[in-house]
DNA sequence: GTTGATAATCTTTTT
DNA sequence: GATTATCAAC
């Protein structure tokens, strides 16, 4: 009893664990939700006898999902046989192909992601002539998936626009879902909604192939339960209905994914299809300060919206909360590397247990040239990743079209990449022929001779790409997915194409190249699959690869979104403007602005130790103006006694002066924010915060800030330094760059911006007090 | 018919 | 600041 509980000494936890039928978890933030499920894996597993096959755990992310099997299988180091644990969408491809193939079907079907879905409604809009700026493919998306999410098809919710007579918008909207379902169905394609409602209907029209599943599921958790759409909800309750081992567990003051279909009925709902359900609340929290949860609980009572719950934790008080107001992204950015090398120096605090948590991913650019500049590491998880890029897109492109000819939004993608003088017109004639002769377009290539106006170069060229696809389909059975990546590369004389640019960019994307062969070796070298389908799906659905180097000592940047379910001991929001966060679109509506609120709290629970919290007051406009803007509401709504108003950036840690006195500079500063927040420097935390009990629920480990000093990373004792003056006309030295000139100085010692010319590269930007750089003197210095 | 260049247009969040 | 619509030149 409680073998697996030692850690978190909580014995509601053990209802958790050990709880028999339906389960429902309300766990607030930190209360170790997903340790708590863990373990009711183990405990399955060690002291029920449960087989490990009978287990499925369902995830939001891949992510999770990798961290929750490494969990298990720390718990159960004897483990044989696998847990089924993965999101919902690997899950439902996963189900889909396997019944496919069962049922003789091509189980063989694409995954189209968001840009494939804007491709096809663009396509659709244009046979029908219909301008795109009166009809924004967005708008049609977005209704077509909220109906998917209700399980509607496009006849169904044909029937139901027309009966709202005159109804413009829906009986547009009608029209194209109707024609991108045939869209995809010519494509051999299921978006991602597409993977969960074929799923459910398979189960709810099949109940001999439903029985087989949940005899195989005997007991299934559900992590995250709060952002389940419908039919995600319908999903699972298809698959309990047998055995009814149903473990969910929630918060909804986390619930961050309405616009994708979240619903909070589905708690409401598991309540009344289960019982007998138990519930367990989990309200202690794990994992902040006192201060750190005071500020999030501060902050979420102003949503009316919510199940009361109030958290509370033996935590100390810890640290109070860091405060700074930017004069620009780029001031805001070097507020950051300041505090990070102040903290680093005081406390021996790692990178790898830091983060900078924003709303949008564009909020990354600047902290990102400033980082640079400054040569902290860091990782950005999300943003533009690694599978949008374009050199990634336009091979996988070409991998899709192998697995499945009929792929006509990929084709697009890269019939004329790298050139082979196909245009639209070219386009439309192959789309053409293809249509009126019910061959798949790849294949259609191969008879591109017989079309007419089609000739010359533009001819051999067609057909040599579509004998290519022709070749290494025929090779599907036996090549591994690395084989491909690299046959598409040389043959299609694509990497011939990017060697010939002669760019650093074309470098890179090369580079680029070589990462994706890694990955399907990789991928290969996991599964042993041959062929293509589940490299592509892993492709589709992996939101981000899997670059988790915990060996690495890099700070992490990523949005608020991406942050949930993680925690950092020292975490940056920044970007706290009206308009930013909370986002300009969400302001109109109440719904929107709670949910606004409840991804910051969120990104405020985090934190374990220490939040800093800045704001920036003005953006750049795309035309170049500077557009005033108010901090956050979000602000004000956080407990003033528990701020501490930074000044300049070294102020935080006492940065030379007494770690106790409060810091008041910036209260009243900037368009009338002082007074109107009524922030006051009532601080009164020591932020040595020597001794306070259980203020460090770090077991086994000194206290953070009495710790004896550790070792200085080399950039924090740079950014700390002192450092040398410039003057335009020096000639000085950059690791990466290697050397330059000065040609212009903005700005005075460590603030200055430094524009050097290096010869190859051109002008360069870079901060005087982060970059790397020497003087090259007479005497050649190297030191 | 295709390509290159210039002009205009928005910016959430993700499986 | 990056992607897309439009237009003039090969």
């Amino acid at each position: 009893m409680g073998t697996y509980l030692e850690d978190l000494n909580a014995p509601q936890l053990e209802a958790v664990t050990h709880g028999d039928g339906p389960l429902l978890v309300l766990a607030g933030a930190g209360s170790g939700k997903t340790r708590a499920l863990t373990h009711r894996i183990a405990y399955l597993i060690k002291e029920r006898g449960v087989p490990p096959w009978h287990i499925l755990a369902i995830t939001f992310t891949n992510k999770a999902a990798g961290e929750m099997r490494e969990r298990v299988a720390a718990l159960v180091p004897e483990l044989s046989g696998d847990i089924w644990v993965a999101t919902f969408h690997s899950t439902c491809a996963r189900i889909l192909r396997r019944e496919a193939s069962l049922a003789g079907r091509r189980p063989d079907f694409a995954i189209f992601d968001t840009a494939d879905q804007r491709a096809v409604v663009r396509r659709i809009l244009s046979v029908l002539r219909w301008e795109q700026k009166k009809f924004p493919p967005a708008a049609f998306l977005a209704a077509i998936s909220t109906a998917k999410n209700e399980m509607l098809g496009a006849e169904e919710f044909a029937a139901r626009s027309g009966g709202q007579r005159g109804d413009f918008w829906a009986q547009r909207t009608a029209r194209v879902f109707r024609a991108y379902e045939e869209e995809l169905e010519r494509n051999n394609a299921l978006d991602f909604d597409d993977l969960l409602v074929r799923t459910v209907n398979l189960f709810e029209s099949h109940p001999d192939v439903l029985a087989r599943y949940q005899d195989r599921f005997r007991y299934i958790l559900v992590d995250e339960y709060q952002d389940t759409n419908h039919a995600q909800y319908r999903l699972v309750r298809a698959l309990a209905a047998g055995h009814r081992n149903l473990c969910v567990v929630g918060d909804d003051d986390q619930s961050i994914y309405a616009f994708r279909g979240a619903d909070p009925r589905n708690i409401l709902e598991f309540e009344r299809d289960y019982p007998e359900a138990v519930v367990v609340k989990l309200e202690q929290n794990y994992r902040s300060t006192t201060t750190v949860l005071e500020a999030a609980n501060s902050l979420v009572r102003h949503n009316d919206r919510r199940k009361h719950k109030h958290l509370w934790t033996e935590n100390g008080i810890g640290e109070p909360i860091g405060f700074y107001q930017a004069e620009s992204q780029k001031d805001e950015a070097a507020f950051v590397c300041r505090t990070l090398a102040a903290l680093m120096r005081e406390t021996g605090e790692l990178l790898r247990r830091a983060a900078v948590l924003y709303r949008t991913n564009a909020q990354s650019r600047p902290l990102e040239e400033v980082l640079n500049a400054a040569g902290i590491p860091y990782q950005l998880v999300g943003g533009v990743r690694f599978y949008e890029r374009k050199e990634i897109k336009d091979v996988i492109a070409y991998l899709r079209l192998v697995a499945n000819p009929a792929d006509t939004i990929s084709l697009e993608r890269v019939i004329n990449v790298p050139r082979r003088g196909v245009g639209p017109v070219t386009w439309e004639r192959v789309l053409k022929a293809s249509a009126e002769e019910g061959v798949p377009v790849a294949e259609m290539l191969c008879r591109a001779g017989a079309l007419s106006g089609v000739a010359g170069k533009t001819r051999d060229e067609l057909v040599r790409l579509g004998e290519l696809l022709a070749e290494l389909r025929q090779e599907l059975k036996h090549l591994r997915p690395q084989d491909f990546v690299r046959a598409v590369c040389q043959r299609a004389g694509y990497t011939e194409a990017l060697r010939a640019e002669r760019t650093g960019e074309a470098e890179d994307r090369l580079e680029n190249l070589d990462e994706l062969h890694r990955l399907a070796a990789e991928y290969h070298r996991a599964t042993g699959e041959a062929g293509l389908a589940g490299f592509l799906e892993q492709v589709a659905l992996m939101g981000d690869i899997d670059e988790y180097d915990e060996g690495k000592d890099r700070l992490t940047l990523m949005t608020v979104h991406s942050a949930k379910g993680l925690e950092f001991d020292t975490v940056f929001l920044v970007g706290l403007d009206e308009g930013v966060f909370p986002h300009v679109r969400s302001l109109g509506e109440a719904g929107a602005l709670e949910e606004e609120r409840r991804l910051c709290y969120v990104a405020i629970t985090r934190a374990r130790r220490r939040l800093l919290l800045s704001c920036v007051g003005r953006r750049m406009t795309y035309d170049g103006q500077p557009e005033l803007m108010a901090p956050s509401r979000f602000l004000r709504e956080l407990p003033p006694g528990l701020l501490r108003v930074i000044a300049r950036p070294a102020d935080w840690l006492g940065g030379g002066g007494d770690p106790a006195r409060p810091v008041t500079v910036a209260a009243g500063a900037g368009g009338g924010w002082g007074a109107g927040v009524g922030l006051k420097p009532a601080f009164t935390h020591r932020s040595a915060g020597a001794a306070q009990p259980g203020a460090v629920p770090k077991p086994g480990g000194p206290s953070k800030l009495d710790a004896a000093p550790k070792p200085i990373a080399a950039w924090a004792l740079r950014v700390a330094g002192d450092g040398d003056t410039y003057s335009e006309g020096e000639r000085v030295r950059h690791p990466k760059f290697g050397e330059g000139t000065i040609v212009r100085i903005l700005g005075t010692g460590q603030d200055a911006e430094l524009t050097v010319a290096f010869p190859g590269l051109g002008l360069k930007r870079l901060l005087a007090g982060y970059a790397r750089l020497e003087k090259v003197s007479a005497d050649g210095g190297d030191g």
